[in-house]
DNA sequence: AAGTGGTCTAGACCACGTT
DNA sequence: ACGTGGTCTAGACCACTTC
């Protein structure tokens, strides 16, 4: 059940169509150029409205990239794998390696603390006052940074009364990072919940990631519970869809 | 006379702008109808193409949705919860229940079974080949609507020498759904995998999961493991992203 | 019947990257 | 310098929904 291509699909329908034939048939290669809007004129005999409205339904399935004043590409990825479960073991932090460390091997990888910070009251999100209990929270906003692309934004939550007075509220939280600091404190991450969505990002998102158009984020928000079953984090994780592969591996 | 438009950003983006601030704070209520292309021309004195792109950027975001003859309204969004770990439980479809019922209470559901049939060679994709090591499966492709919408396209691969003469070839598998029938014959599934990519749809697949613009999927791939460690299932699911919220506990 | 979005044309100027 | 995609205009006809 493809196309179809029944009477009356549109023109700039049927020219994506072959487009899309021909990068699934491996004629254009990952990375090389497709015709542009020029060349897709003359050979369809369109206006150039009609050509760009053909190669932007590529670029909106995420198949495309245009470069402005080079043409338009075939895309090309290779994603990141991340392990939900195996990574938040203690085995990982508990070493004096962050769980990071566990997603990516030998690339080029930076992580850059963009805010470290107090906040209370309104400035908190009301979805983390309920979860924690409180609004007066410590923040950390981060981003990741692989082989030169942003490819995810992290903000941190942690309950102030938790958390004052330790290298969590610093830059550099220390050997094994946050969670290792939390158990110092008796209050080591036990239990955890990831609630995952995907959506389209806003421009300002789309910016900010510096994603090619037609590439979804997907939004991880994790709740970290310590044994006593208070929340002790939450982690709000905006991720470019196009670099990501979540993995979860569990018990029935 | 063009324009040379004050500043450096376009006009559409200027009236998107606009428009998504105006749905952000409340003054376009989900569901409700925003000014349209005529309206648009006029209030901001641009040409019938600029005003529609300006449509098409909130659109390609996901936050609103074109209704032919019709208008641009403020879409809604009333996601499922799936719980991927709970779920999957032999409390679950050890009861007699499939695991699709602990997903939605009480609302209007349909699963039909879109085929069930015996595949073998060049057939099964090579990434199934590999996880089950054969390449003779039975195949049972899905589809799940909820109150009058797809929400997710299933097919799962059986390794044939395992459920040959079993319900599981055909289209009723009774009582607790395959993973039943499976223990029966001495293959519970214990262990699972599921790994999740989100992407933008290809046009066949929006058009199969009835989505509307801006909407991506979320692709899981699921492969459940016998307490000998032998593939017993590989499910590829694709679902509708504004529909669910994916959800994973689990201990650290 | 009126209004809506969907498609399409045939021009134009611009900012940008490659050459 | 040239070709590329990005933006924009001012028209047009169509299919569809709503009244």
């Amino acid at each position: 059940m493809t196309t179809a291509g029944s009477a009356r699909e549109p023109k700039y329908q049927r020219i994506a169509g072959a487009l899309r034939r021909d990068i699934a048939e491996g004629r254009y290669a990952p990375g090389e150029r497709l015709p542009g809007e020029n060349d897709l004129m003359a050979e369809h005999a369109v206006a150039r409205m009609t050509a760009r409205q053909a190669l932007a339904v590529l670029q909106a399935e995420g198949l495309a990239e245009a470069r402005k004043g080079a043409g338009v590409f075939v895309r090309e990825f290779e994603p990141i794998r991340r392990r939900g479960i195996q990574r938040l073991s203690p085995e990982q932090w508990g070493s004096g390696r962050s769980v990071w460390d566990a997603d990516i091997a030998e690339r080029d990888l930076a992580v850059e603390v963009i805010a470290v910070s107090e906040v209370s009251g309104d400035e908190v999100p009301s979805a983390v006052v309920n979860i924690l209990g409180t609004a007066e929270v410590w923040l950390r906003r981060r981003r990741f940074v692989l082989d030169g692309k942003p490819v995810m934004l992290s903000v941190s939550y942690f309950p102030a009364a938790l958390v004052a007075g330790t290298p969590i509220t610093e830059t550099d939280t220390g050997p094994g990072g946050a969670y290792a600091r939390l158990a110092e404190r008796g209050h080591a991450p036990e239990h955890f919940r990831e609630e995952i969505r995907s959506r389209m990002p806003t421009a300002d998102e789309a910016l900010r990631l510096k994603l090619a158009a037609g590439t979804p984020v997907m939004l991880i928000w994790r709740t970290a519970f310590s044994a006593e079953g208070t929340a002790v984090e939450v982690n709000e994780m905006m991720l470019d869809a196009a670099s990501y592969v979540l993995e979860y591996d569990f018990e029935g």
